[in-house]
DNA sequence: CCACGTTGTGTTTTT
DNA sequence: CACAACGTGG
């Protein structure tokens, strides 16, 4: 393995420094994921060390698959039992093992943030706790941070005061672990807590998996939290072959639990740690670099480092100052065009940057009359649409019939007759008889407390033991299909609403998925995957994991999906404050230093050139708000940033909000018209026979010159 | 039981 | 605005 030739003498020295604590304090773009990689290859081919006995923790699934990838075709090696992924996905891994050891079994449903809610709702309930006192989110996020620091309920008052406030909480925290542990189920801070527990809890797992894993590197290190951080030390401490690789100026996720100090005190947890630092930045070209230097260094908690490059460019980074987000978004269109046909480069080459997914919208809106394709990564995550869930749901039930969320979920829905009032029955019984929901469908005494109801939750008991047997004898996509079918899914679905067009069409690429999935599986393990494998991963997919970079269209995401990518053109938008830094983040100094390294994270995406855009006057809700550009930018140093037209340190007058007249849109000045022709990416042109609401959002009835009748929302077509 | 209307409420960032 | 929670009439 020639090393010299592809990595720089600091990457040399990651590389090939094996043994005891390796700290790499890795600036943006200065080849991490490369070093990642040659290490790994390093590790295996020269130090001829098993790859079952390496251990790596990406950021994401995409980056595991990659790095997976990489070494598999750059190396040539056979690194089927090395463990990649993320830290989520290795504890399901562990936990599914050492079920055995731990009160839940080995066939748990994972819980998401919506199913983390919808069981607090019911908490609430039961407890009789009022919503508008104890925000569901605020008590979600405490509970989130207190399973991050492996704090348990009965632990609770040890670090943290006790008043009424807390006192609710607790009792809320224990409750919910209670019902997390009838319904078999984890939720996300649960996978990362249960192992670092198990570990601590059981010396010889403990053993077990610190033989295993002889070598272990994290990527992203900044962005670790306590039981991650207990975790992996757990593993380490007898070895002490442990490499992180981070940087603390791209730390954004502390809301998060995340800890800097986990990165900013390596050196004080680990014994004779040896540091390198990478600073050449090989992404982006000096004006980039500059310019996000000036931000960086207001910063004050934070290793010291300075990123360099020796690329030059003729391009300066620029800001351009817009009058409101519809402008905003046809300004960034129309240069990206433009850059486009001078450069003769891809669409996929550039990016647009938000702080909120809620600024999506407009982008998405004003893309139609620019003939721009794009493409959002996040936002609301596949797996978590309303259709997707609902097979979710049945796919739970069956693996883990403990599972009441999903239980309740999918008793109604579709709609089969059982209303609020037999679920209430039901629901009375199963407590009565301290059953799972599922459970008491078995047993007979029920039927006698569920009146003209009981016929149709029989028949639903049935079709469920019916599905349970094939889901056991099917092949998953086969299964899949059938399930569909049977519930009739596609044809619910089967109108011109966008809507619905949208879920039936999310229902054909979910099965596409499990087809995609249950194919890979095959040809690596040689056989097929259980359903319960299917659906423990499927929670753990994000929107990131799926994308396809190769795509002709611009991406469009938040500043926090961005981390570890790059582009030619990074465009960020609403570079205002109250956005970034977020409105929410204006109080707490280390709030707002976390809210600086997400621009800095943003700017040091650019391979070519970065754009900055701000707005006079923002839409928040049906408000029209004066917006100010972000203090931020006064930061930065004047000659490194080039303003298009206005200087953004101009003195602006304040202005009251402007609440949106309500106006009666008269017939002629309705954004569209009975009779107009119009035409749309899919369907071609068509004419305008209704209009349902007003302005670009009205639902519009159109007679497409194919013949075809379609209900369309108007922001889907194009006025010719 | 359910469809459909009305009222109320809330937007940071995500594994 | 968008969507969830509630109430009413069929």
């Amino acid at each position: 393995m020639n090393v010299q030739a592809l990595l720089n003498p600091q990457q040399q020295k990651v590389v090939t420094t094996t043994e005891g604590p390796l700290l790499v304090l890795a600036g943006a773009g200065s080849g991490k994921t490369r070093s990642i990689i040659y290490r790994t290859a390093y590790l295996i081919s020269e130090k001829k060390v098993n790859p079952y006995n390496i251990l790596i923790v990406t950021f994401t699934n995409k980056a595991a698959d990659e790095l997976k990838e990489r070494l598999q075709k750059t190396f040539d090696l056979h690194i089927f039992s090395l463990w990649v992924g993320t830290f989520h996905s290795i504890c399901v891994r562990i936990l599914r093992r050492e079920s055995d050891h731990l009160d839940f079994s080995s066939n748990f449903s994972i819980y998401d943030t919506a199913d983390q809610k919808s069981l607090l709702k019911k908490i609430y309930k039961k407890l009789d706790i009022d919503a508008k006192k104890f925000s569901l989110e605020k008590v979600r996020s405490i509970i989130s941070r207190q399973k991050s620091s492996l704090i348990l309920p009965e632990d609770f008052f040890s670090f943290n005061p006790e008043n009424f406030f807390t006192k609710q909480v607790h009792r809320i925290y224990r409750q919910y672990q209670s019902e997390l542990k009838q319904n078999n189920a984890l939720d996300f801070d649960d996978l990362l807590m249960f192992t670092a527990l198990l570990l601590h809890k059981n010396k010889n797992i403990k053993k077990k998996y610190a033989n295993q894993f002889k070598y272990i590197m994290i990527d992203e290190y900044q962005d670790t939290n306590y039981a991650q951080f207990k975790l992996i030390n757990l593993l380490a401490e007898s070895h002490q072959n442990l490499c992180v690789v981070g940087d603390d100026d791209q730390a954004i996720y502390s809301w998060r639990g995340a800890t800097i100090q986990n990165i900013l005190n390596f050196e004080k947890d680990y014994q004779n740690v040896k540091t390198i630092r990478l600073e050449k930045n090989y992404r982006s070209p000096k004006s980039v670099l500059s310019l996000a230097n000036s931000l960086i260094t207001k910063n004050s908690d934070r290793h010291t480092k300075e990123l360099w490059t020796d690329k030059e460019s003729a391009l300066k980074p620029k800001l351009v100052k817009l009058s409101d987000e519809r402008t905003e978004a046809d300004f960034v269109f129309e240069k990206i065009s433009e850059l486009k046909k001078k450069e003769e480069i891809a669409l996929n080459n550039f990016v647009i940057l938000y702080r909120t997914n809620a600024q999506s919208r407009v982008l998405e809106s004003r893309s139609l009359n620019h003939d721009i394709n794009y493409q959002i990564i996040g936002g609301v995550n596949f797996y978590q649409r309303k259709e997707i869930k609902d097979i979710l749901a049945y796919l739970k039930i069956l693996v883990n019939p403990e599972d009441n969320e999903s239980f309740l979920r999918i008793i109604n829905s579709p709609r089969r007759g059982i209303g609020k009032v037999t679920q209430k029955r039901l629901l009375n019984f199963a407590e009565n008889y301290r059953l799972s929901l599922f459970a008491a469908l078995g047993k007979d005494e029920l039927y006698d407390h569920l009146g003209n109801s009981a016929q149709k939750v029989k028949n639903f008991f049935r079709q469920i033991l019916d599905w349970k047997k094939e889901a056991q004898e099917l092949e998953i996509t086969k299964f899949l299909e059938k399930l569909i079918t049977e519930l009739e899914l596609l044809s619910l679905y089967d109108s011109d609403d966008p809507q619905d067009i949208s879920r039936s069409e999310n229902i054909k690429e979910f099965l596409g998925a499990t087809r995609e999935f249950s194919e890979n599986y095959q040809q690596n393990n040689q056989e097929e995957p259980s359903l319960v494998h299917y659906i423990q991963n499927l929670a753990l997919q994000t929107d990131i994991d799926n994308y396809d970079e190769t795509e002709n269209s611009v991406k469009l995401m938040t500043m926090h999906n961005a981390k570890g990518m790059e582009f030619d053109y990074v465009f960020i938008v609403g570079v205002e404050d109250n956005l970034i830094p977020h409105s929410r983040s204006l109080d707490e100094p280390k709030q707002l230093e976390e809210e600086r390294r997400l621009l800095y994270v943003a700017i040091t995406r650019a391979k070519k050139n970065v754009f900055m855009t701000y707005v006079q006057t923002r839409r928040v809700f049906d408000m029209i708000t004066a917006a100010f550009p972000s203090r931020f930018l006064m930061e930065i140093d004047e000659e490194l940033l080039e303003t298009e037209n206005g200087q953004y340190y101009e003195n602006q007058v304040p202005r009251t909000p402007v609440r949106r007249k309500k106006s009666v849109v008269t017939e002629n000045k309705k954004h569209f018209k009975i009779g107009q022709k119009i035409e749309h990416a899919k369907y071609g042109k068509g004419v305008i026979l209704n209009v349902d609401g007003r302005g670009i959002d009205a639902k519009l009835t159109i007679s497409f010159s194919g013949g075809k009748l379609k209900k369309i929302i108007g922001s889907f077509v194009k006025k010719i």
